[in-house]
DNA sequence: CAATTTTTGGGACATTTGTCCCATTTACAG
DNA sequence: CTGTAAATGGGACAAATGTCCCAAAAATTG
């Protein structure tokens, strides 16, 4: 449920080391409920995550939030924005304390046109986000809560977090009465 | 609501007729209701959108469809699983004739590899991907048909395409039943 | 043109999900 | 430890959407 990129971080390790790159990369801390990026912001720089979790959201006109993805180690953050110039599509928030590796957007860039490792490592990046969020789309499109739900709540088991019911019925696209109904209908007690 | 990228389709006539890349592009013709890509498969070769507008979408286990996008000019196909190496994570139906631009998934990786300007455009293009399939996640999950379907209208009457109503339901996630219903609701006639 | 298939439109009813609301429990700051 | 805020669980009802079904209209085929 928490997606990861260990090519990446495991890339980015490497980079934060190396002779020639090591000055472009920071590391950036932040607590949990801090907001890294800002829906409809300017962004200046990328985020690789070093370590912790996010959540990555969209608030639409209507005030509500639906949550996109839960993203973990080694997961890109505002690439969107700088390949696009535009600004950002969506807010992300820490869920648990996090590290990030930040770099500056015009460095990011640098980076893609001079580091074929990088270069790939991005193009997997992006074409693994588009698949899965294809996926979970389509499966919250064409399957009802009652068959969604023991999966997530599966997945959930293997992840020490604590996610909110709000957290986890903005990620599902329903309101939080739904999934206790649901919770309850199917005999589940505890998340 | 068809989604172009104009750069690529200019970029793929340039290599087309390129010195050195040409003979790694050919050209390939399809019929209405023909399926350039079917999910599942594994593919050899990625295509570029030379003419024409196909279908894009996802069949879950339960036989649902789900419409991801409408795609025409420009748009790259098969991109995913060259990059990813797996098979194809989706259907793609010619829903107008159509004729693209293919390259093997060998030579695609190549031009990736060696024509930077090919690497941008293909980078732009999945980034631009992501935003829109995560906007279109978010709307369909955050407001009521009744409130997304104008908007759908207004953009149908741009385009000279005749969706069938079975191709506007998959595409919002909703049986035809309850497409109708709003049609008749909000006074609709036709499409 | 006739026969057949596909698409469309909608009635009737069941199911799912949302909204509003409030009592209880849990977390947190002073 | 205590008061306040946040999160949780669920009743009651309204609204949205799905399912099943069938008849009319349109498109396709021989």
């Amino acid at each position: 449920m928490i997606k990861t990129n260990l090519a990446l971080l495991q890339l980015m390790k490497e980079l934060s080391e190396g002779e020639h790159t090591k000055s472009a990369i920071t590391l950036r801390h932040l607590d949990v409920k801090q907001k890294l990026i800002m829906q409809d912001q300017t962004l200046q720089n990328v985020y690789i995550i070093k370590s912790g979790v996010i959540k990555c959201f969209m608030t639409e006109e209507n005030e509500k939030d639906y949550i996109l993805d839960f993203l973990g180690e080694g997961e890109l953050l505002g690439e969107i924005e700088a390949i696009r110039h535009k600004t950002a599509g969506c807010t992300v928030e820490a869920i648990t304390p996090l590290t990030v590796y930040a770099l500056t957007s015009t460095q990011f860039r640098h980076f893609l046109e001079t580091i074929p490792a990088f270069n790939m490592a991005v193009l997997e990046q992006l074409v693994n986000r588009v698949m899965r969020i294809s996926e979970k789309a389509s499966r919250h499109q064409l399957y009802t809560l009652a068959e969604i739900l023991p999966q997530l709540l599966n997945t959930l088991e293997s992840q020490q977090i604590n996610f909110t019911k709000q957290d986890l019925s903005e990620y599902l696209g329903i309101s939080v009465r739904s999934l206790n109904r649901m919770l309850k209908d199917t005999g589940h007690t505890a998340i």
